[in-house]
DNA sequence: TTGTACGCGTTATCAC
DNA sequence: GTGATAACGCGTACAA
């Protein structure tokens, strides 16, 4: 209680900068001299101030995550990623959602958190948006998840191949019909939808089949915006009989469309989703799937490196995604749940 | 870029400790002498060092969520009701996982926090835990999310009434033999798996049902644990044909088991599940919705005044929940998804 | 390897 | 209502 540092210099016979340096295992430190520092502050069960350290020190010690949702799966699963990272570390966790970017009154990243943190780890943000640009002007390391801009550090997967890989496996069932629920109408600046429909496109292309512009809609990446799009499809003069959702979530909304039109995914209408949700087995989805906690977990990690080797060169790193074949995507009766995995492996 | 206070001073021809006052909202400061230290501080772009800030006030403006994890969607869904409040004040939100309990070499929550928050927000963990037990000691502000104990401030929802209208509900639908599937083997120190287990006996006692013990298993709280439960409760030479899960997760699992022996709920078993989750309606299941989010809000919110308001009582807030039925228990046949909902309303 | 002493940027306590 | 100024607890030259 109200200890200092002081308290444990006296107590170990020593100054207070050997015991400043001894508990931070500075190398300049007689062994016999840090085990009695360390005993001594083990004994008085002391623990440094952080608020003293950082002023005297002049780093903030703790990363912020900025992200725009905590509570949906990939950010939530994203975030414990990079949560497990950071627990190791000295730094701390500030969690920042910028939420609905059309509330008002919400303070920007940058103004909140200047003075703050050493460095920002982003999730899933257009690198574009202005909030982003203001944390860059931060000049501070940075590390996005999920998506890429040019000169900053990512971790990230390969969205266009994942992209061509769901849309070749439904093309190699026999489909010439297939129809792509995308994030927002494009052109969008958000790479991950953007390559996941490059990817969409290229494989079409590869495969001599044109592109149907009615084909191509949008569910923002909810399951209702998913269900409305997949309503919609159907409603077509003449339906597609396959599906490709660039997220898991719109694909369970489409998947419920179905039923409501007493289709079934697999038998009727073939649906491949993206990201490998939790309930994508318990749904029987055939999805990409894509290392979710691990990119958060090194994206953490890299940023961890940047911010004890300031000036070291960005990093962009690509982690492999896996296709796994389950009953939304033909083969209805065949085993359930769990069962065959044609798993195809797209390059790292 | 390294302003301080003094560079405000200066610019708006004042003191320190009149621009200190000014920007903090303190009540001595003349209105016209308020404007133009805002107006001075907002030019030059000044924020004021949290650590500078922090050392001299003594408090560590920042609060700490503790969560046994981060991605499950009780949890994570929570944890975002408690960014949303937390946003709006200038306390920063500490992300710490006491993860896998099993887990060595970590370091315990009040040792990693001690100088660091003003005040503790508990998500789900037994009261009863060695690690919260030290963090009481510490005695700041505390809340607990989804349980309660004595003497400590809480926000949670009747657990007891939750268990005995799922249970009700299947008397109702003329179940006789209801099995439940809770999470850990009994007793648990843990109130909400206690409190709905102790609602499931209440209704069955109530309509005069004996217990089987054969029927009260385990799943741990995830989707294989509802699963593996389900699965030997079919191979009972005299099977339950309803089944109460005490989380959606366990219900998801046993549905998996019902499909992959060939059985439908709601057409051979009935289920009833527990929490609202997202993947509630997908599955059309029918469970004890809790306002999870709210919970989250409320003891941010709670946890706020506290800090604010040291040596207030602590206060024990409970939330209602709502039964809402769907297609797995029973009437598989009547409207899907977003159906029809008996709302049975429990008292708050 | 260790000790001394200054400074980090703000808040809080006094006077005025 | 406002201004000096002494803490707050630690890191880090610099000296020894």
């Amino acid at each position: 209680m109200g200890m200092t540092i002081r308290d444990i210099a006296r107590e170990a016979g020593v100054s207070t900068a050997t015991v400043s340096r001894a508990l931070r295992g500075l190398p300049n430190v007689d062994p016999v001299t840090r085990a009695k520092v360390h005993a001594v502050a083990e004994r008085l069960d002391y623990v440094v101030s952080p608020a003293a350290s950082r002023l005297a020190s002049g780093r903030a010690g703790s990363i912020a995550v900025i992200t725009p949702f905590v509570a949906r799966w990939y950010f939530a699963t994203v975030l414990s990623g990079v949560e497990r990272v950071l627990q190791r570390s000295d730094l701390d966790l500030l969690l920042f959602s910028v939420g609905d970017p059309s509330e008002t009154h919400r303070v920007p990243p940058h103004r909140k958190l200047r003075r703050r943190v050493d460095a920002f780890l982003v999730i899933s943000l257009e690198a574009a948006s202005p909030d982003l640009r203001e944390v860059f002007e931060l000049d501070m390391p940075v590390t996005l998840i999920g998506s890429t801009h040019d000169g900053v550090s990512s971790v990230a997967i390969d969205d266009v191949e994942g992209g061509r890989a769901a849309t070749q496996h439904l093309i190699n069932q026999g489909h010439r019909r297939i129809a792509i629920i995308s994030g927002r109408p494009l052109p969008s600046p958000f790479t991950p939808e953007r390559d996941r429909y490059r990817g969409y496109l290229d494989a079409l292309h590869a495969a001599g089949i044109d592109v149907e512009p009615g084909f191509v809609t949008h569910g923002y990446f909810t399951i209702e915006g998913g269900e409305d799009a997949m309503t919609s499809l159907l409603s077509l003069a003449d339906p597609p009989t396959a599906v490709f959702a660039i997220s898991d979530e719109m694909a369970f909304g489409a998947m419920r469309a179905l039923r409501r039109h007493g289709l079934q995914a697999g038998r009727d209408v073939s649906i491949v989703g993206f990201d490998g949700h939790d309930m994508a087995d318990l749904l029987d989805l055939t999805t990409v799937v894509q290392p979710v906690e691990e990119l958060g977990a090194q994206a953490a990690q890299a940023l961890l490196d940047a911010v004890l080797d300031a000036g070291r060169e960005p990093q962009q790193v690509q982690l492999p995604t896996q296709l796994v074949v389950r009953g939304s995507s033909g083969d209805p009766h065949g085993p359930r749940g769990g069962g065959r995995r044609d798993q195809i492996e797209t390059r790292p």
